[in-house]
DNA sequence: ATTCATGCCGTACATATGTACGGTTACCAA
DNA sequence: TTGGTAACCGTACATATGTACGGCATGAAT
């Protein structure tokens, strides 16, 4: 006996291409397998699926199209994600079906950022260097969420002069205040008429590498 | 006529259906929605994914199975996906098909990041604040490139007694060294025998929030 | 009233697709 | 040699799946 356990180098191509595809779009059928590989019978790429899922690398259920998914490399493998969109400027209302206004879509695991897919989260592209103090950077990605009350401490965008900008929330004797973490912005803006948008949940940053 | 190009509230549900099922795994197929909607004739589907389809919020290739895909609400709704390897500590070597070290994953789509799939990238969760003076924080998760010649001031994780840790490449006349972005760290270590394990490119910070 | 789009039902059909079965070649091990 | 696995080919066959066609009811617009 030889090779029994571990994975061949033609099983490994095999898999390979079907994560790829999963990736692209859809799973390939057995027969675009087949095609991509060169081989003029379905029946070997049904020996390889087989092979795979004895090896457990591969999962599939019985007779159902296009179903092959890669087990885990790794202990979860594709977990659940959450589309994130990605505005410039926070809108002032939320209508909860009007999306237009995204300017693009992030899309993150949830277990990465440890969010709950609360379809209230959004994105939002940091302007200015007023949270430096927090370590947040100008380019970076904010990962917001909606509908939840502050704590004081916590990072929350707020709507000021028609732009929403992050900033620290204070609570402090009962009274609440926006605070900027930067030396140069020394405000304390009182945070009682003013529109909390969303608390801070993750960041995204970017390195520029060209 | 009324409703004609707008989307009625029952091609939103459906076409909702779509892109949940597509997120967590297979697009549907038209009789999985039937069953889903309670809808006993697979021709029922065909009726809304055709509507759908004229309204261009619905994409899917004649006759291929399971290949509904919904048109951006974004500009672009799913896109390629890059599934990282977390390790805690990075081992000495790179083979390639050993991944079995991985403590975990991480799924981001290429854009964010700006990354292009090179299968070499891999993701580091950030032990201590020697790079503080980056703005990278303890707990955070630095994503890196490996087999990368890095330009000076790139960040780079470099293995330093049988531990991975994370500095500032500097090059200075000619030599190399590696520096940390903390006062508290003010050595400057000579890089020229160590291994330069990969380059970062982004950062991932999930915000402690119970 | 007439027309048209929506939203559904049923049935039927074409094909996309997974799967089974038998055969071949090559390689490695006992 | 004998046995087992890998890696293919061909040809089927069963079914999963998309699609077509005709019909019915409702509500809105003309």
């Amino acid at each position: 006996m030889y090779g029994m356990n571990s994975i061949t180098s033609r099983q490994q191509e095999i898999l390979e291409f079907i994560k790829q595809r999963r990736n692209e779009g859809q799973p390939p059928s057995a027969r675009e397998i087949a095609e991509h590989f060169g081989f003029r019978s379905p029946g070997t790429v049904a020996d390889h699926i087989a092979a795979l899922r004895r090896k457990g690398l591969l999962k599939n259920s019985f007779g159902q199209a296009r179903s092959a998914e890669a087990v885990s490399p790794f202990p979860l493998q594709r977990r659940p994600l959450v589309d994130i969109p990605l505005y410039g400027v926070i809108p002032a209302g939320f209508a909860r079906d009007q999306v237009q206004e995204a300017q693009g879509c992030i899309s993150v695991d949830v277990e990465t950022l440890g969010i709950r897919p609360t379809a209230r989260t959004f994105a939002l592209e940091i302007r200015g260097d007023s949270m430096i103090g927090r370590h947040i950077l100008n380019g970076d990605f904010a990962i917001l969420e909606h509908g939840v009350t502050p704590c004081s401490g916590d990072v929350v965008a707020a709507l000021i002069d028609q732009e929403s900008t992050l900033k620290t929330y204070v609570l402090q004797k009962g009274k609440s205040y926006l605070r900027a973490e930067n030396p140069k912005y020394p405000k304390l803006i009182p945070a009682n008429e003013l529109v909390v948008q969303g608390v801070m949940v993750g960041l995204i940053r970017k390195m520029k590498h060209e």
